[in-house]
DNA sequence: AATGAATGAGTATTCATTCAT
DNA sequence: GATGAATGAATACTCATTCAT
């Protein structure tokens, strides 16, 4: 993939350039970043991006499927020796908020890359992926009745709609607007377990 | 806003613009839609395009805002004269599910917008307006005691995150893919509604 | 081929772009001669290149495919109805002669040409073309015994090559230098016809 | 010229820049070809190459100039002690098309050159002193009654220009090519030679 | 001798917009 | 109302060359 050997100084240039290259693509967009954005921030010429990646397709291809991968690493780190189906549920779904949190333009990078062909495959895919661990523990948990019938992927895929929005409206592009809302993660766990009606309380009679 | 005065052939003209204008945006995006393209379809000069409409920009904001408009203003319909707060929710939310699948192109409309800063605002505004309509409903079920208590506006957004993806998922940017899955309506009530777990059954000897 | 409808202004505008761009071809090359270049030399914009031809390749390649159709069709005008297969090759190879000194750069384009992995093709095979019709001369002199035996192909690409040599020693890249040398038309056709050796005169004693 | 002193490795990395440079140019052309290409071939890193060459230009002027002296030499060897200066002729030509049937890329390489302003001197200036050679020759022979008269220098270029023709279309620009056509020496000493008449029969009654 | 890193001018092409007719 | 023509700034990418280590 890269097989260009780098020395220290190059690997470091080459994490500056994703760095970089991840806020403007977060503030900018893909379109409305040109390499030479990119290039000028960092205060060097055009060639040394392409001394790095083959192309800016790449550059965001890299970017966004690092991302993707990194989101799942933490959900599974996270979730490891749960054994109750919705707790680990729950806690991938506090965990991925906090990602995201945590790491403002992850989403951004994800939105954007959805809307070009080029990219819009690794986001499916990336989504498909997730949703399918989520969807795993559904059918555990439909198995053991703590979870209602359904279509389990179905499901999974309403969480991973409703945690990408609440992430979106509530912490925006912007950094600064991700500090409000500490409670989202509770929330947003509440919202996909509980939905929204009331639980029927037992009824006396009956 | 439009000051042209138009025939009635200048005003066919105005719509024809617009419905090739939204074909293009839906299959290739805002960038990757130039305005020559648009024209050439419509076997015309690029000087109609600026004719109708002071810009790309414009134009895409015009068809923007209105498809925003006629999905808040089909929900509308639906549920009026529904008095239970829970079933105006249930109502809305299937009716935006067939609103999408019947306009094909309407939600990559929406998404592409949401990329460009030039347009992310209207996308936020108008999604605020759905979720404030759906807002009040779940305010009044929380009151009536059928809706569980919590944040009204964030279950709003949750709803609306899930539907929206689900739309993505389940019918795709393609007609063709939205024929399958004709219950997706029901069952994206069902999970905005239901939630993840199962019910407490009514514990028999309590 | 060429779909746009073209005014007259657009026509005359189109022939300066082809007959600027063979010049520039001719003095500095393909890839000497930038798209730039030739707007330039016009006093217009970039955008008008590009109005009238997709590709810089594609307006070389018109370039080249129409003088080689004009370079046979004017040996077939001028050996129209000479019957003497000898005599039509004569008039050929004086006719290529004459027809790279009026038209200097045609020479040079097809040369250049023939080093680009893209254009070579059309050289080849439009070199073939002309090697087969005086091919088909040299059979017809060869069944009424007027040319000695031999390989018609290989002798029809032995006169191409000697004529086209002639005429870049001779006549050069640049204009000035074709008005020198006018028998050259008469020497290049004794070369090709007679060969280097005297007749031998029938040696007397024996 | 070549400042720089060579240890015996270092002759032979010339040597081998020297070879992979030609053979790439033959190739992909001379700008078809990046000094980068050349030493990824060879494993090294660019400061190799203008460690032994001062540019690009510089290595391939070298590579042209002495393909054109070799050329010449082995014509020189091979018509050495031949008295009779048609022979010399025809053995000149003969090792013309072995020497470019042997060495691949060779006429490549003129053929590049002769489209750069760069380089055409050079190649202008090798044609004519082969040229020169084989004009002495056909003096020589004009002057001994055995070949006819006419423009030495105008026959000599004749020659040059069908060698070089035959050699590309019956040799290609890649090495396969030429093992088929054995006889393609003779039959082209033949062409130059004889030409295409056939030779007046003696008349029998002079 | 050699390497990886850096430079920056140069190339083809696109496209929203304007304008004369 | 409509057309073809024109504009020109912007973009991704290349490559000969230089340089610090």
């Amino acid at each position: 993939m890269t097989p260009r050997k780098l020395t220290k100084r190059g690997s470091q240039r080459r994490e500056q350039i994703l760095d970089t290259a991840a806020r403007l693509f977060a503030e900018q967009s893909y379109h409305g970043t040109a390499v030479g954005d990119i290039c000028d921030e960092l205060g060097v010429g055009k060639g040394v991006f392409y001394w790095y990646f083959p192309s800016k397709e790449a550059l965001f291809s890299e970017l966004l499927q690092s991302s993707l991968l990194q989101l799942r690493r933490e959900q599974q780190a996270a979730i490891e020796g749960i054994e109750d189906p919705v707790d680990r549920i729950e806690t991938g779904i506090k965990t991925s908020i906090e990602f995201f949190r945590s790491k403002p333009g992850f989403l951004s990078l994800i939105r954007t890359a959805a809307r070009y062909d080029e990219f819009s495959g690794f986001v499916e895919k990336g989504q498909e992926i997730i949703a399918a661990d989520t969807s795993a523990h559904i059918k555990e948990g439909m198995a053991t009745g703590s979870i209602r019938q359904g279509d389990p992927e179905l499901m999974a895929h309403g969480i991973l709609g409703a945690i990408f929005h609440f992430v979106e409206v509530y912490f925006g592009t912007y950094p600064e607007t991700s500090a409000g809302r500490p409670e989202l993660a509770e929330e947003a766990a509440q919202f996909c377990l509980a939905g929204l009606r009331e639980r029927r309380a037992p009824e006396p009679g009956s």
